[in-house]
DNA sequence: CCTATTTGTTGGAACGTTCCAAAGATGTCA
DNA sequence: TGACATCTTTGGAACGTTCCAACAAATAGG
């Protein structure tokens, strides 16, 4: 087993050349002759030899086709999405992928970092753990190091990011709502002390006023930004005295509990009251009822952000780029607009 | 930028002792003096020193300190909990992961377990795609390297696993539905291609059989392991004769989608039919009904497979072990035995 | 026949670490 | 004082690759 791995000058001596040339051929270099590139990569498949990669990073300039990624929960669907959008790009322009998963720990994620770092990652894409501040990824860029942060940003960062239009989304959610007739419209979920939660409710906050309806603290109805949460949401909506009649939610998840709650109260979401989501997670459109939500592809954000930041990579420098992925409202059956059906398809 | 990055040289000439003694730093080695220890940490850290662990790894018996994961569907949450399972051990263990996703296909994972192993991780965790056989893994297992497979078992391969007790997990729910009172229990879900349908199903007819009930084809309601799936097996089960009064489900996408799709007809899960899944997933328990399911913990499933193969890394030797771990029935609504619970509507 | 040019091939140095054998200090004992 | 032991430090050789400069052989142009 641990008899010396099968090496470049293994693969010369075997096949009557130098080691050099073996280079060669495993760079695909024009310039050897055809017979002995076959004999070559012959005695290679004959001998096993597995190209040791590490090693040849060594070299000064080397690029190590490796991109870290770093998610905060991987356990929510929306950012295993995320990962996987990555990795397809990142596979197939042949870079592989460190994924770590940091849980909202602050700590876990500099660790990862550190540790990716240490690896030689050549490019670094993070959807940052809560309270993530600039200085947490000075070092990467100050070794120019290619970053991009996706979801959420880092303010005061000098970095790529991707996130989707929180405004604009759930401003068409209101804005659909309301064509539906409401009066009385409450932001359900979430906790206000991130970049996304302020997007997300402003864009809510301003639709309302531009409705020309009232606004006041009495619509939001905080909680954890989960499936639990939305339940906790909604026990608290409908202990008010003037309880709304339609529910954005921070997120599908949210969405999801709020119709939860909304069944244990014995009302049908959908029929007797509005939802409307954010994410269009998968399980969104096969849910019953199917989940009017915001869009936002989470899939196809990993892939924009992979390709972002390959190009930087290869761009040999990194120049921040700011980009809000538009979103789409999805409208589906929770909104209670579901009635003409047939044909809305999502690509 | 790429001026030239800091190494252990540089530290040296810096503090003015040799490379040797920076590294002995490095390693923590008790064999320097505290003196010049702290007079080295504090020049690499002045100086903004990066360990380069590809160098590290170049030496001839250097263990990289990188385990590969494999997994065949990342989008799935079964499979994301088990990584984040993984990620945690591997993590405080010093070790850091490769992750990567084959969506099931077999090309794609020979491709990215390839590419691990140029990269010299020195462990291999993988949920094989569909169709993988035992001359896949093969190459890697010649290399010395510990492989482990899980959730699903390689027929053939010398190498360890750690599956679930899907027998056993299926048997049990039949058994609590017979003594629910069920008199005709069919099983949903899922393609007979696979070793693990095979298993669950086998536990699923050996229960009926053994309840003295008739088992016939016409309990076994097939459709695509997925939600969707699980509404397209409750629309086949219900245009028979006899329809079942209760399902067992090939897992818990399966039985949400049973659950829509009993709803769609205008029956109430738990109430009018019983449903029983399998994995416990997370939203299972905040799901409404909350799902009686067979619980596999996923993440303790990963854990316990780093365990085990940071346990063969370390012992430098490989035995292959199988182990299944034994799962638990969690009776909760869906299945309506939740009489005694307080929050249980009736109409 | 001599010089260029093209086509393949090649040794050796370099990359950043670890490890070994050895060597300087310093102290201890007889 | 000499012989040892202990503590700390140190050059240099590896590890497996890439790349450069050089070279051999064959072809072409004058």
């Amino acid at each position: 087993m641990s008899k010396g791995r099968v090496t470049v000058v293994d693969i010369a001596k075997a096949a009557g050349v130098s080691k050099s040339t073996v280079s060669l051929v495993l760079q695909g270099s024009p310039l050897v002759n055809e017979g002995t590139r076959t004999k070559v990569n012959a005695t290679m498949r004959e001998l096993g030899y597995v190209y040791n990669r590490g090693a040849a990073n060594l070299r000064a300039n080397a690029k190590s086709k490796i991109i870290g990624v770093v998610v905060n929960d991987l356990t929510n669907t929306f950012f295993a999405e995320l990962a996987v959008g990555v990795d397809m790009v990142v596979q197939s322009a042949g870079f592989v992928q460190f994924l770590s998963n940091t849980s909202e720990s602050i700590d876990r994620q500099r660790e990862v970092i550190a540790s990716m770092r240490e690896h030689g990652i050549s490019g670094l894409i993070v959807s940052p753990a809560r309270a993530t501040e600039a200085v947490d990824l000075k070092p990467v860029v100050a070794a120019g190091i290619p970053v991009v942060v996706v979801v959420r940003n880092v303010p005061g960062a000098k970095v790529s990011s991707i996130v989707s239009d929180n405004y604009a989304g759930t401003h068409a959610a209101v804005e659909h709502l309301v064509s539906l007739g409401h009066q009385r419209i409450g932001f359900f979920g979430g906790f206000p002390d991130t970049a996304v939660f302020e997007e997300r409710f402003n864009g809510f906050r301003d639709a309302i006023v531009a409705a020309g309806q009232p606004f006041g603290e009495d619509l939001i109805f905080s909680s954890a930004p989960s499936r639990a949460g939305g339940v906790d949401a909604v026990a608290l909506a409908m202990q008010g005295i003037n309880p709304p009649t339609a529910a954005v939610c921070f997120n599908d998840a949210v969405a999801f509990g709020v119709c939860d709650g909304l069944r244990a109260r014995g009302r049908e979401p959908g029929r007797d009251f509005g939802v409307v989501g954010f994410d269009d997670v998968i399980e969104a459109k096969t849910a019953v009822p199917a989940l009017t939500t915001v869009s936002v592809d989470p899939q196809g954000m990993g892939r924009r952000a992979a390709q972002l930041l390959l190009k930087q990579i290869n761009a040999g420098k990194a120049d921040a780029e700011a980009i809000t992925t538009s979103v789409r409202l999805v409208v589906r059956e929770s909104c209670g607009a579901g009635q003409n059906k047939p044909g809305r398809k999502t690509a």
